[in-house]
DNA sequence: TTGTGTTTTATTGCCTCC
DNA sequence: GGAGGCAATAAAACACAA
């Protein structure tokens, strides 16, 4: 782009820096972990004799910074002339690579941090499925129990009724069927709509699987 | 070579602390 | 009020595919 700044496009977006104050007295102060909104800043280059060009570290100075920050995150002043004078920078470069290490420090530790949780929330999403599946089958096989004690109720009660067996109430085989199909996890588990419910599990569970797949490349 | 995306250096404005 | 920190952003430098 420009240097130097001073197009007519340029200008346009630039705010003056006498609006710029005055925005400024106009904003409300931002509370703490608020989104600040910004004026756009002036391009350098506007006379203050910038030398616009970026230089590059080098590596044997990149390297002394690194070690140097890896042994203390913050610059206190003497350091940082230290730091300067030992690499023949500016010590306001210093501080500014500093500055900046300790922003691209805090996006690695962000992103690590996003991506245990994910991983956490993939694992509880993965049992969860998982669960689930174990549900179904369980309320399959309690399904097929009670078809079972229906089966064998139904058999004794034509070979031998009589009426005083009757008379006991609860203990007769239809009214031990009752209290199954009355059983409070028989109603939680209700049979209607059982195998739709089933196949839309299971699609649920082989699509999140095909994702988890895909996002671990596995 | 050129367009485009990413990384690095530098600036600005605001905030907090002493 | 000044120093220093941080977030946001600009812009140069670099990487790389087409």
């Amino acid at each position: 782009m420009s240097e130097g700044g001073g197009s007519p496009v340029e200008e346009k977006m630039l705010f003056s820096s006498s609006l710029a104050s005055e925005l400024c007295s106009q904003m409300p102060q931002a509370s703490v972990g608020e989104t600040r909104t910004r004026r756009r800043r002036k391009a350098k280059g506007d006379g203050a004799g910038g030398d616009a060009k970026k230089k590059r570290l080098r590596g044997e100075q990149l390297k002394f910074l690194e070690m140097s920050f890896q042994d203390e995150r913050k610059l206190e002043s003497g350091r940082k002339v230290h730091l300067a004078t030992e690499l023949g920078l500016d010590p306001k470069q210093v501080a500014v690579w500093f500055q900046n290490r300790r922003a691209r420090h805090k996006n690695k530790q962000v992103e690590e941090a996003y991506a245990k949780l994910k991983m956490a929330h993939d694992a509880v999403v993965f049992e969860k499925c998982h669960l689930e599946k174990e549900v179904f089958k369980l309320k399959g096989k309690l399904l097929e129990a009670e078809e079972e004690i229906r089966k064998l109720s139904l058999g004794t009660s034509t070979a031998g009724a009589s009426g005083s067996n009757a008379e006991r109430g609860g203990s007769s085989p239809s009214s031990s069927l009752s209290t199954v199909s009355h059983h409070p996890l028989v109603g939680e588990f209700g049979v209607e709509g059982e195998a739709d419910l089933m196949n839309i599990q299971e699609y649920n569970f082989n699509s999140y699987m095909m994702e988890w797949a895909n996002f671990y490349g596995v």
